[in-house]
RNA sequence: UGGGGAGUCGCCAAGUUGGUUAAGGCACCGGAUUUUGAUUCCGGCAUUCGAGGGUUCGAGUCCUUCCUCCCCAGCCA
């Protein structure tokens, strides 16, 4: 047996899923499971076969906005996980909140996952749930609560519910409702569904412990009382189930092994179990039981992520929506330029754990330009152009003619093909490519210093140029940059290389280029954490984010198609932005710019 | 001041039941290659694990005291 030769396959870090997962498997926590063919009880399940799924995770979105970089560590974590151990991922909607969510959400949250290459079918299968489905067997496992005791009506209203919950660091009271009889309960709870109570007018609560050191664990609200309308079960209900209560039903009801949240939820894990045990004992649910675990979810500086804030910014305007390339969102990251794999990278690379961490932002890009390095044809194009005039053009190449240029598309990938442009006698190059007093170490153009004759540079798959010096409008601007062709030095022909210069100089013809909109993006606040304490976050709002210009672009990329990423050498990684872009005529995205450690 | 978590290199993050010189990645710093000051390649990068005590032949791993940070008092998720 022979190793494989590609050593580069990522090594998947260990971390507390992970070995809580193998300990699982190892001690076949999971192994005697059945698995009915779709989610729910007990009885469901037991008649249906052993389950083929060696775990089962589960992506459980509310379906009331748009997924943003955080949710894409979630997504790799679950999906991932499942993958690597032989097991099933869930996509399931989490929408027990018909007041928040809309099936839009549903639709961009079902195309972002998909773009982030996961999918929720398998051998035939489909795993698309939604919570909503569940209603039915919620209501039951309520009343079974009622029924043994473990819930109650209560009639106080929300502030007094708040009044008696008591503080953290004082108990709370009993409910004067708390113990009437369990017919009563159920009865009103019956009412309740009949819409025969106003909202707000009682609630279904557990019935635990009023003086729990855990606030969750003081008979928390399970069923509320919304006449609105939900955009899956329209209104066959009008009481809706509470997350607490609702969650771990519906993990155990789809047979879900290890049921992964962020840190928050972790004092919300006794009320979990608490449920499941419950249900369980009254013979709605089979043991194994699905198990929480938390881990740290993903912050990232110079963003925020927080819904509401999201929403500001779209809602006033201050980006164009929540697919504009400086939002964190997914919709906007692609947009932006971000691939699946780079996002995928990065939370491989930031890991699974239970300690806050904030990653810099420069991690994100960092993964960006990894993948995009090795898949990212290149291409030549001016950002802030300046003419350069090469000045003995019809002694060296001939008056009237053009000199035919060949580049490979990728200078490790002779397999992506090779691009064709035309060197003509004036060209764009970039305004900081001349220099008239260079700096120390400057390997670019400038004239002839004080004795010295002008440098000499080349033009990228062109000629070894000599910097002779520029030409200035009255008011001393510098409106071109002159240079002489050193003959005999065209890339790619015998001897090219007998003058050795140190500097390479990107440029497109000037009659030769396409003119193309080219939008350049910045980090969108100027603060690594703009929402931390009290300020507020707009403040932090970066003015210079966005800043549209008109580059030299080689001929070629006129035909790029939307989406299409390149490596504009020099400069940095570009996308053909998908709504902006027509045929013909692209528009540019900067995703991510090229590490320059050249200290300027 | 109740309860639940977390503190290992600049940023992440491994460290089974205590056992030789504390993984790995990113960043950074050298040096080599390079028609992208990119990429690639080689080399370097924690006598120390929040702090102090203690147990032990031996502790990041056990005990103890203390410090710091995060989360919880929605009829949101």
């Amino acid at each position: 047996m022979t190793a494989p030769t590609d050593t580069k396959a990522p090594v998947t870090a260990t971390n507390f899923l992970r070995n809580a997962i193998e300990r699982d498997l190892e001690a076949n926590t999971y192994a005697g499971r059945h698995w009915g063919g779709s989610p729910g009880d007990a009885a469901h399940h037991a008649a249906g076969p052993l389950d083929p799924a060696k775990i089962r995770t589960r992506f459980p979105p509310e379906p009331n906005g748009y997924l943003h970089i955080g949710h894409a560590k979630s997504i790799c974590l679950n999906f991932g996980l499942a993958r690597d151990y032989a097991g099933v991922c869930h996509m399931r909607f989490d929408d027990t909140n018909p007041e928040k969510e809309e099936q839009e959400y549903v639709d961009a949250i079902l195309d972002a996952v998909r773009w982030l290459g996961f999918n929720w079918e398998q051998n035939g299968a489909s795993y698309l749930f939604y919570a909503s489905d569940y209603f039915d067997f919620m209501y039951r496992a309520a009343e079974t609560l009622i029924e043994r005791g473990h819930a109650y009506i209560d009639e106080q209203n929300a502030e007094a519910m708040r009044a008696t919950r008591g503080t953290l660091t004082e108990p709370g009271t009993n409910s004067p409702w708390r113990d009437r009889p369990a017919e009563e309960s159920l009865r009103l709870f019956r009412e309740m569904r009949a819409g025969k109570h106003a909202e707000g007018s009682m609630i279904l609560r557990a019935k635990i412990d009023m003086a729990s050191p855990n606030i969750n664990m003081r008979d928390p609200a399970i069923y509320r009382i919304r006449f609105a309308e939900h955009h899956n079960t329209g209104n066959t209900w009008c009481i809706y189930p509470m997350y607490t209560f609702a969650h771990p039903i519906e993990d155990a009801l789809e047979q879900i092994t290890h049921s992964i949240c962020t840190l928050e939820f972790e004092d919300q894990r006794p009320f979990y179990d608490w449920v499941l045990e419950r249900l369980a004992e009254a013979g709605l649910l089979a043991h194994p039981l699905p198990h929480q675990y938390e881990f740290a979810r993903l912050n990232l500086t110079y963003i925020v992520t927080s819904k509401r804030k999201l929403k500001q910014l779209v809602d006033e305007k201050h980006i164009e929506g929540w697919n504009d390339p400086r939002m964190p969102t997914l919709a906007g990251m692609r947009r932006r330029g971000y691939t699946p794999e780079s996002l995928q990278m990065l939370a491989e690379r930031t890991g699974a754990s239970k300690s806050n961490s904030w990653i810099d932002y420069s991690v994100l890009e960092g993964c960006l330009r990894e993948d995009l390095e090795g898949k990212a044809p290149r291409a030549m194009a001016v950002l802030d152009p300046l003419k350069l005039k090469l000045t003995n053009w019809d002694e060296v190449i001939g008056a009237g003619r053009v000199e035919a240029c060949v580049a490979p598309a990728h200078p490790h990938h002779p397999e992506f093909g090779e691009r064709r442009f035309n060197l003509t006698p004036e060209i764009w190059i970039e305004r900081e490519d001349f220099e008239e007093i260079p700096p120390k170490g400057f390997r670019r153009l400038y004239p002839p210093q004080a004795g010295q004759a002008g440098n000499m540079a080349r033009l990228k798959y062109g000629y070894v140029i000599e910097c002779t010096g520029c030409e200035k409008d009255a008011a001393g601007n510098i409106t071109a940059a002159l240079a002489r062709i050193v003959p005999d030095t065209k890339s790619g022909t015998p001897g090219s290389d007998s003058v050795k210069v140190k500097g390479v100089i990107t440029w497109v013809s000037a009659t030769q280029g396409i003119a193309t909109e080219v939008r350049l993006y910045d980090r969108l606040f100027t603060e690594a954490q703009p929402d931390a304490g009290e300020r507020n976050f707009l403040d932090a709002l970066n003015p210079n984010s966005k800043r549209i210009i008109t580059a030299w672009v080689e001929p070629g990329l006129a035909n790029a198609q939307a989406e299409q990423k390149f490596q504009f050498e020099r400069h940095g990684y570009f996308v053909a932005d998908r709504v902006d872009s027509r045929a013909g005529e692209p528009i540019f995205n900067l995703a991510v710019g090229l590490k320059d450690s050249w200290a300027k």
